[in-house]
DNA sequence: TTAAATTAAGATAAAAGACTCTTAAATACT
DNA sequence: AGTATTTAAGAGTCTTTTATCTTAATTTAA
């Protein structure tokens, strides 16, 4: 698995934000039940993206969290980057520490452009792209496969 | 990680006995000493290569393990595949259970090719051409880098 | 100003992955 | 035959990830 399973909440998450109308509050809650994620695991992930300024939250009724930004100034990567970090798009592809163009393995220029692909795709993904794409397409954001767009 | 450690030492140690002789057996004690690799750990790992056909064992003095084939003949797909699994080449990126042309998530298609991508460098690369390259600029295939190619 | 709603934070638990230890089985060599 | 060497196999431990439970802090609104 490339990324974790935090990540991947994390960034479900995000996209469900993108649905709303930008400012509102949309809580934790509402959003752990839509997607079928633990709300106190989700909580703590959410925080991570609130921390890193990707997210705002409110507390007390009516609180929640939202973007931050509008969703087409929010790509992928900033949000993998806040959960799993870069090293997933600096490490060796056989797990050799320190493995780059100074000392490389056999296989870190093969790899290098396929990780950089994963980098790039992920930079240049918004999700106002993948929320204007699942509208579209009636695509999924959900296991069941039961969620509505609006 | 896009690959689990286990598969990690088992595409190190099968480049490393690419650069025997064909036909020896090399002992798991010497595999593990020389890529740093734990012993116990590390003969779980090759029996699992054993058991798909891509290395043989013999046990006793002198025993120990060897590739099945030229390794020419070997890519590290078929590695991969044998320890990891093929999941990490079917599934989504995120985690939708199910998630295919059918009923896709917004992230499918570009997800998929670079799953894609990976996919084919992992077939097309064979473990001789790894060796011939890491001979030809003395690459690494150990984190201390003390590795010497015969 | 009190009660309800909600995120924040810490402690704990369960599951999975990574690694270790012990014993058994097979084989070669003396 | 006996002994040392080596893989095979099973059980057990440690660590990280994932998930849960509990309590605290904040905020809105009646």
């Amino acid at each position: 698995m490339l990324l974790s399973k935090a990540c991947i909440y994390g960034l479900r998450s995000s996209l469900f934000l993108a649905t709303y109308e930008s400012g509102t509050y949309v809580s934790i809650k509402e959003i752990s039940e839509t997607l079928d994620i633990s709300f106190h695991f989700l909580t703590k992930i959410l925080q991570q993206l609130t921390g890193a300024g990707i997210l705002e939250s409110q507390k007390g009724p009516n609180g929640g969290v939202r973007l931050s930004k509008p969703s087409s100034e929010l790509c992928l990567f900033i949000i993998v980057e806040a959960i799993d970090g870069t090293e997933i798009f600096t490490e060796c592809v056989l797990g050799l520490k320190g493995c780059g163009t100074q000392k490389p393995c056999p296989m870190h220029e093969k790899w290098g452009k396929k990780r950089d692909d994963i980098q790039e795709m992920l930079k240049s993904t918004t999700l106002l792209e993948l929320v204007e794409k699942g509208k579209a397409g009636n695509l999924r954001i959900t296991s069941k496969g039961d969620f509505e767009w609006q």
